[in-house]
DNA sequence: GTTCTTGCAAACCCTTTGCACGTCT
DNA sequence: AGACGTGCAAAGGGTTTGCAAGAAC
């Protein structure tokens, strides 16, 4: 869980954005990051709109589904595109650069930071003249003890 | 495209496959196998159902699916999510290992190989003890000429 | 002959959009 | 006051599914 701390200074990084966009700056678009914050994993925008209407913060799934894209668009969160339908999000600041390894038994997904794609991305970037923004790596993986696999969550 | 010697060895393959996994051989299943050989990008479902059927192969969409969704199982295809919303397949002997480049300005899409995930991949894979079995990588990127990148297919 | 696959259309899920109302500036 | 954002429900696009007819075994 990110601490208030982090909220808060998000919360200056967000609005910053707005102002700079020229966007509005409205409760709804704040209480979507405040409860993102509470998150420590990753979610889909329909787990953050019954999480935030479970907890009685009335608002609808087009008001997250626009606030999602903001975050985006400013970094302060991260899109994933796993191998199921709905787009995943998380806070960047969560674990900075890291990446994912899907286990192909059981769709466990693993996060794990590994310095080494830094230098891949630099090598590609500089060999075919562009700048790096950001990268997305998916490793996908059986292990090497099935039974710890044993966590059927697919198939 | 691919030789119509390639596309002999992974009818093979699909062969042995479908036989393996008590799958039945129908000609649709075959089609399929052929027309994607002729084809040398990463092209959509739905526009592999539109170019079958362009060539009066007679096929329903829900063939195209299924027999995409085994061909990505036997390891004939690849299965890629860029951000659009829809997947994108390719025959997997195309560009062995090889990832994508995504433009964030204008949606081009590079493919490159880079030996060096090799390595990263073995990396993460040991210390988390999975085997590898694939990965995916996607660099965003912006070039560094902006005039280069003025294919504007989105925005 | 039985079981699996196909084709079609409808259903489905995730996401976006149109519109009326509310809120920010 | 004006413009933008919100909530709702309906539409949209990609994919899956139910069912009857056809093909593989």
């Amino acid at each position: 869980m990110a601490s208030t701390q982090d909220i808060e200074t998000l919360k200056i990084q967000f609005a910053d954005f707005l102002k700079r966009k020229k966007y509005r700056s409205t409760q709804e678009r704040y209480n979507v990051l405040d409860r993102i914050g509470e998150i420590d994993r990753h979610f889909s925008a329909d787990e953050l709109y019954l999480y935030m209407n479970g907890k009685s913060d009335r608002i609808s799934r087009a008001t997250i589904y626009s606030t999602l894209d903001l975050l985006t668009q400013c970094g302060i969160l991260m899109k994933h595109r796993f191998q199921g339908d709905s787009a995943h999000f998380e806070l960047a600041i969560r674990m900075p650069d890291h990446d994912h390894l899907i286990c192909v038994e059981c769709g466990r997904i693993v996060e794990f930071r590994e310095e080494g794609i830094d230098s891949v991305r630099n090598v590609v970037c500089n060999r075919l003249g562009f700048r790096p923004v950001t990268h997305s790596l998916q490793i996908f993986a059986v292990c090497h003890d099935p039974l710890t696999c044993e966590h059927n969550t697919q198939d």
